[in-house]
RNA sequence: GGGCUCAUAGCUCAGCUGGCUAGAGCGCACCCCUGAUAAGGGUGAGGUCGGAGGUUCGAGUCCUCCUGGGCCCA
């Protein structure tokens, strides 16, 4: 990124002509300043989301201690036997110019051709005995590639030596394929004329030699386990400069890792010269050209298949071989004689835990199978791999150097590396005293060398450089990110963790699904369905945006739509709206002056029942929050705004806040509950919506400076009458009745009384709150009766305060329809 | 092509180790309130649990295959 700005701004051609630790420093600058803006960028956000992190002293990767820790992990791995240097097939990026790790690839579909192509036996009897035949012409053997510019690089053809070949003749040629795979070549060939010759296992294939359809050159046939009879011909194309098998069959057989291509993805000197400086991707149509001229060529078309691309320039990658750094996952470690792998797949296995539980499976597959780490990448920016090549050409590099070189890291940063001299950078070593160099050894005479670290070793050495380096602790709680980090921050972590300490960095592994949209197809800029978080921000407000991610079940894909965001805000305005109502029902409570002890609330009353729900409420959501299932907390947050507060008990308590003596009992006991309630709903509520929870939190005890994120648990407790369940159930009978009742004229529910059956005397201790509850005018009850029944109260007298008709109605003193309650609460004696 | 994973009302999701007529919220329809009002309350209609087989007395829940998403890899 950074280099094609430089490109476009004409400053490349510039550094091009500096010495190269002068132009390397130049352009470390300018990465530098680009990743500063983006940290700005990004920390700007996550703080608006209000997240909490010491953001007065964040860590980055850049940041000289931060490099020096890593470089000391480095030494441990080093120490620990597990880090070795190789020519090997890695996969390039031909864009960068530099080797790629794994997680540094995004498999994008792409059109390839797909050619079948005959290499010529090169024995026509040793071949004729395989098959226990006598041939009259020289057969071949038939491969099938989707690389036609790695043929270059055959050495070997690879087989299954338990599967079955025939030899057949096709369309005239004699050709040995896999007996399975005959037809499906055939057709997908085209041949029209097969006859089959004769049969023979792979193993009675190996050792026969074939020629090089166009180099003079002769390979052999191999046994090989990655041989499938899925797709191709059964005889693999084997390349052991090219691909990771095709390398340790090389490897077994004792062949040459052979790579005709430079790292410009041209061909290098030692191809024919048809093809040398060409372009591999120019070569695919160059060789299938010459093969159909030479008459090697059985098929050629093109088709689509997934492949990987450099996850930066989005620009396919090739297999290519070169000298690099890795970390060995089936070394011995120093410490105990077990690999990492072995270390991996035990932490993996027990002392981890997996949210969710699948993931541990997924990892440990990823672990199981996963190659070593090519741990160098070929560039300027990034932090250097401490080593060093003495005079005769050997590497240096030990334990003791390393963190030498650390220590001169974390005084003047890596690019000391470009500015020092060897001897600088390892003033704090004293060859005489390393086992692991010559006593003599002079590091003035010694070379650096230019390798980078991958970006991942240094995100992986975070349990050192930040959580162990700022004493916080490991193995840290938990590590949160999406599923595709099992193979990336996730693993890549835990492999220097146990190489350099043995123990697994992490308690926890949390892992969330990715966003999709509402067809739930992946998100991406070029296909236009991505959404802007700055848009998101700024349209709904964090609270909204939080209120909505802990609504999700993460741990699967999540479906992102602006719509969804519209109904977030709804619920959120209704919890809003439920912490403001009570709020303003608490405006005339103090809540030392006017309050009732908590443990004095008559347990038959509504209000019991509402306290004793928010204490459910409270346990429910505090054990959702420690066992990360916030959309359980969300789920009960709202429910208990919605139903339990909103619709329940805020609507019954209207009446008595209202029309009830403002100092009556019966009211301040409400409020004392309702205040206990919103302190309790702005504590749960903070972690998800932190500034709402504020602002209601510091309205409610005015005081500004009150601060709901320092405040803690509030821990409730509540005695509750155990027949509420049975009154709330009475409730929705009484409604489904009034709801009936409406058919008869009777709309408003302060229209009717309840006449409730009681036949045991249960209800009739909350006579007192079961005509709020319902929402009429009054209750009473009858031990005969069978099932709820209406009073027709239309006729009544209504009160012209509270709006009730509850029979004690009539006019007063002062000329004006009151029941006795709301007479006495204006001061009007009852009697009058 | 392989590993892991997902697919339940119009929408977003619950349904633990298989067991009453499959639940919630939103939305929708109808109604009430008008002293939470760019609010509040009530009732109700919506589902062959992606498809096809199988195990079982019984499957949304277990097994196999298929279809369609997602992540990771080849």
């Amino acid at each position: 990124m950074v280099m094609t700005e430089l490109h476009e701004k004409g400053k490349a051609a510039k550094l091009a002509g500096l010495p190269d630790d002068t132009r390397r420093i130049a352009i470390r600058r300018e990465c530098a300043a680009y990743a500063a803006k983006f940290i700005k960028l990004q920390s700007g956000q996550m703080r608006r989301l209000l997240t909490i992190a010491d953001y007065d002293d964040p860590y980055l990767t850049m940041n000289p201690g931060y490099e020096a820790r890593t470089i000391e992990v480095f030494a441990d791995l080093v120490e620990q036997g597990v880090v070795y240097r190789d020519l090997k097939p890695v996969h390039w990026s031909i864009e960068n110019q530099t080797a790629l790790a794994e997680a540094e690839l995004e498999y994008e579909d792409r059109e390839d051709p797909q050619v079948f192509v005959d290499f010529e036996a090169t024995d026509r009897e040793a071949t004729g005995r395989a098959f226990d035949l006598e041939l009259e012409a020289t057969p071949s053997f038939m491969i099938w590639t989707t690389t036609p510019w790695t043929l270059p690089a055959n050495l070997a053809i690879a087989v299954g030596p338990r599967y079955r070949y025939v030899l057949a003749r096709m369309d005239g040629q004699e050709t040995v394929v896999a007996r399975e795979l005959l037809e499906a070549v055939v057709e997908q060939c085209g041949i029209e004329e097969v006859e089959v010759l004769a049969e023979c296992t792979g193993a009675d294939l190996l050792g026969l030699e074939y020629r090089h359809p166009f180099i003079d050159r002769v390979g052999r046939i191999v046994e090989a386990d990655y041989v499938t009879l899925e797709d191709g011909t059964g005889l693999v194309h084997t390349a052991p400069g090219h691909g990771q098998e095709d390398y340790r069959t090389g490897q077994r057989e004792g062949f040459d890792v052979y790579c005709p291509v430079l790292g410009d993805g041209t061909y290098d000197e030692t191809v024919p010269d048809w093809l040398r400086g060409k372009s591999i991707w120019d070569a695919n149509g160059l060789i299938a050209d010459h093969l159909r001229e030479s008459g090697h060529l059985v098929h050629h078309e093109l088709f689509m298949h997934s492949y990987p691309h450099d996850w930066r320039s989005k620009t396919p990658v090739i297999f290519r071989s070169t000298e690099q750094w890795f970390v060995a996952v089936d070394r011995a470690t120093v410490r105990d004689g077990r690999s990492l792998r072995d270390l991996a797949m035990e932490a993996t296995g027990e002392s981890v835990d997996f949210i969710p539980e699948w993931g541990r499976n997924r990892m440990r597959g990823m672990v199981e199978s996963r190659p070593d780490w090519c741990l160098s990448r070929q560039r300027a920016w990034g932090l250097p791999i401490p080593a060093f090549r003495g005079p005769d050409g050997e590497v240096v590099m030990t334990p003791a150097s390393v963190r030498a070189v650390a220590k001169a890291f974390e005084a003047r940063g890596s690019d000391a590396w470009f500015s020092e001299s060897p001897a600088e950078l390892l003033a704090d070593w004293d060859p005489s005293q390393d086992p692991g160099v010559t006593d003599d050894l002079d590091p003035s005479t010694l070379e650096k060398m230019y390798d980078i670290f991958d970006v991942w070793f240094e995100s992986g050495s975070s349990w050192a450089a930040v959580m162990r380096a700022r004493d916080q602790g490991i193995p840290a709680d938990l590590y949160l990110e999406g599923s595709d980090q099992h193979r990336g921050w996730f693993q890549l972590s835990l492999l220097p963790a146990l190489g350099a300490t043995g123990a697994p960095p992490y308690r926890t592994l949390l892992t969330h699904g990715f966003m999709v949209d509402k067809d739930g197809r992946k998100m991406s800029k070029s296909s236009g369905n991505a959404l802007s978080v700055d848009e998101l921000l700024k349209d709904f407000g964090a609270d909204v945006c939080r209120w909505w991610v802990c609504s999700l079940p993460f741990e699967n894909d999540i479906k992102v739509d602006l719509d969804f965001f519209k109904v977030a805000g709804e619920s959120y305005r209704k919890i809003r709206n439920t912490l403001r109502f009570l709020l303003g029902n608490l405006s005339d409570f103090d809540v030392d002056r006017d309050g009732i002890a908590l443990d004095a609330i008559e347990p038959a009353s509504i209000d019991a029942w509402a306290l004793a729900e928010a204490v459910r409420v409270e346990q429910r959501v505090r054990h959702a929050f420690a066992t990360y299932a916030f959309r359980d907390a969300h789920q009960v947050l709202y429910d208990f705004c919605n139903e339990t507060l909103s619709s329940i008990y805020l609507v019954a308590t209207k009446d008595r806040l209202y029309c009830d003596a403002a100092d009556s009992h019966r009211r301040r006991r409400t409020q004392t509950v309702m205040h206990a309630i919103s302190d309790l709903l702005c504590r749960l509520l903070e972690p998800v919506v932190p500034h709402t929870a504020d602002e209601a939190f510091r309205a409610l005890h005015g005081d500004d400076a009150a601060n709901v994120h320092l405040a803690g648990p509030l821990d409730l407790s509540a005695t509750c009458d155990h027949e509420w369940s049975a009154v709330i159930n009475l409730r929705d009978a009484a409604l489904k009745r009034l709801e009936e009742a409406k058919a008869d004229g009777i709309d408003n529910p302060l229209d009717a009384g309840l006449v409730i059956p009681d036949p045991e005397g249960t209800f009739a201790r909350f006579g007192e709150d079961l005509a709020d509850l319902c929402g009429v005018s009054r209750a009473r009850f009858e031990a005969g009766l069978g099932e709820v029944e209406i009073e027709d109260l239309r006729d009544a007298p209504r009160c012209e305060r509270s709006r009730k008709r509850d029979g004690t109605v009539r006019e007063r003193s002062d000329g004006a329809l009151l029941s006795d309650r709301d007479a006495a609460a204006i001061g009007l004696d009852p009697a009058s």
